[in-house]
DNA sequence: CCACTTAACTACACTCGATGTACTAATGCA
DNA sequence: TGCATTAGTACATCGAGTGTAGTTAAGTGG
């Protein structure tokens, strides 16, 4: 996790650890809205603006993890298709999505917090379905172009909006339900079983 | 429209009126992010706070339409369900909030533009997704109620999302492919057939 | 016609997220 | 050793959004 770079790297990598590390702490101790990124800065004993050369914005503390996850999506999609049909090479970069959450999030603080959040704070909720779309997005964009001529780029765009439509709204209605993380996992999968037709 | 009401809500509803319209406008001639809302106030003569009294955000002037489609998609949930099978009422229910963007929203210059704002303002799409999201989340919940212990709430939601991102989904991305209004329509129509199986 | 209430709007102050810019200091590199 | 690069700082500024108290006019009951 902490390559070694240079020694430039591994200090810009300690204080984006430090600023994620304070902006949990302090979200989950006083809230979401009631902690300033200059407070959060502080912590991580570095200035406001320093925040914001590692964060485009405060929500993005918490999705740290969101673009690696898409691109495990688009390299699935690179490595299966056009061996098979669109719906099982989809399905199998959703399971593996769906996987890496637990794999990588719940061992971090993060996953917990956030999925608390999501529910709660709608600048949360509107982050994550922004980047929600953009990844669905790109990963229609690489299914359209692997598989030519075959598959119309906007029934590609219906087809994985469809897969990521149910697997998100599912996870949002078993989060509200408030089960525990097994029984989220459970009905993301399910949901993408029913958008896919098994 | 304009119902008679007492001379208030009247004046209310042209200070409201004043306001969408010197939104629009600006927003037209110089774009969503170059506008500030102070303009947009003084443009409508009334203060920036009074512009915060009509709407709850900025993004907000371009979706006053956006709870009266959600209410469209309820009330036909409502009377037919549960007579027909639930992924009949959610066609019946997406169709009807289809026709109506074509009804209702052509006709004001509104929907031009946030077609156009949609694909190149990011907070002009994340409230698009917000307001969807939301306006699905309410719609799976009339359908899981409707249809009481034969549909569980979860797959309603995952049904509900499936059709929501389907749709969407192809109509951005018919959208950005740059086609007349009418293809964007089509695309949506095919992607709900595609999404409840047809 | 006259009090009394209600509510739209104003005036003003303020918080906070986010960005631009010029500068400092330390790292990397030849 | 000298130069380029870059993370971080200091400072200024903008704009969205909110709290609050006050003003004015519309609604209401006598």
């Amino acid at each position: 996790m902490t390559e070694g770079q240079g020694l430039r790297e591994r200090k810009k990598g300690r204080t984006r650890q430090a600023l994620i590390a304070a902006a949990v702490r302090l979200f989950a101790e006083q809230g979401y809205e009631r902690t300033t990124v200059a407070e959060i800065a502080k912590a991580a004993d570095v200035t406001t603006r320093t925040f914001f050369l590692h964060f485009p914005a405060k929500e993005d503390v918490l999705f740290i993890d969101a673009e690696a996850r898409v691109e495990l999506g688009l390299r699935i999609v690179a490595e299966r298709a056009p061996g098979a049909p669109p719906t099982e090479v989809l399905a199998a970069a959703m399971q593996a999505m769906i996987d890496d959450v637990e794999a990588n999030d719940l061992a971090s603080g993060i996953a917990a917090l956030r999925a608390e959040l999501v529910l709660t704070e709608p600048a949360i909720l509107r982050r994550m379905l922004q980047l929600l779309y953009d990844g669905q997005a790109r990963l229609a964009e690489a299914l359209a172009r692997a598989y030519g001529g075959d598959l119309d780029p906007i029934d590609a765009a219906a087809l994985v909006g469809s897969l990521f439509g149910a697997v998100n709204a599912a996870a949002m209605a078993a989060l509200r339900a408030g089960g525990p993380p097994e029984r989220v996992r459970a009905a993301m999968t399910r949901a993408a079983a029913l958008a896919l037709r098994r």
